[in-house]
DNA sequence: CATGGGATTGACT
DNA sequence: GTCAATCCCATGC
């Protein structure tokens, strides 16, 4: 794999807010279906909006794990939500995948959702988990080895994509800290779109 | 051991 | 704009 390849993997080991960062516009697949990342969040166990800031218990351990490992859990009994585990094993760091443009198995995906339009698919962390098929079954597993795959931004993408930096949304605590970043002008973002992001 | 609330979504007024 | 669905877990009694 060449170093260009590899930058998806290097940003693994990066502080969680630069990780999320260089995760938007990558790719993540499950069996037939990917999309490209169109918005992350950053979450780490020194800011009480992230879950792992009760420290390690049976539901966060998955947070502390080694990079590159799938933290996946049910929100609000009903939605899973996808994370990636990024930094060193030990510290409880990870990038909520809050929306992907689809890319490939669109018609497996709107038949997930039991949606058509594109911008319905992926627009939302619980909704992309759906089109994808990821459940909890998928809790702990390795994106760099499957079944749910974390790759580079496709090649047509030549140029890296601008990013919209942005407040994270749908949650209580430190509501202040600017770690959510979007692809700018992409409708696939989930909502309510931060300020600028068309334009 | 009982209970409250959440990194959401979709339907409805 | 409001609101319910639904379940695990962390917390507190």
């Amino acid at each position: 794999m060449s170093s260009e390849a590899a930058r998806h993997l290097r940003a693994l080991e990066l502080p969680v807010v630069d990780a999320a960062r260089e995760l938007v516009g990558c790719t993540i697949s499950h069996g037939p279906c990917s999309g490209v990342i169109a918005e992350t969040e950053a979450y780490h166990d020194s800011e009480p909006a992230c879950h792992a800031f009760v420290g390690l218990t049976a539901r966060t351990a998955t947070l502390f794990e080694a990079p590159g490992i799938a933290y996946v859990y049910r929100s609000y009994g009903i939605h899973f939500l996808l994370n990636v585990v990024v930094e060193a094993e030990g510290v409880g760091a990870a990038v909520l995948i809050r929306a992907l443009a689809p890319l490939e198995g669109i018609g497996l995906m709107q038949e997930r959702r039991g949606r058509e339009r594109l911008t319905d698919l992926c627009s939302g962390p619980g909704k992309l988990t759906q089109a994808l098929g990821i459940g909890l079954d998928l809790n702990a597993s390795s994106l760099l080895s499957g079944p749910i795959r974390l790759g580079p931004p496709p090649p047509e993408a030549s140029e890296p994509c601008a990013v919209v930096v942005a407040t994270r949304i749908g949650i209580t605590r430190a509501v202040e800290l600017p770690w959510r970043f979007c692809v700018a002008g992409s409708r696939h973002v989930s909502k309510p779109w931060p300020p600028g992001l068309l334009r």
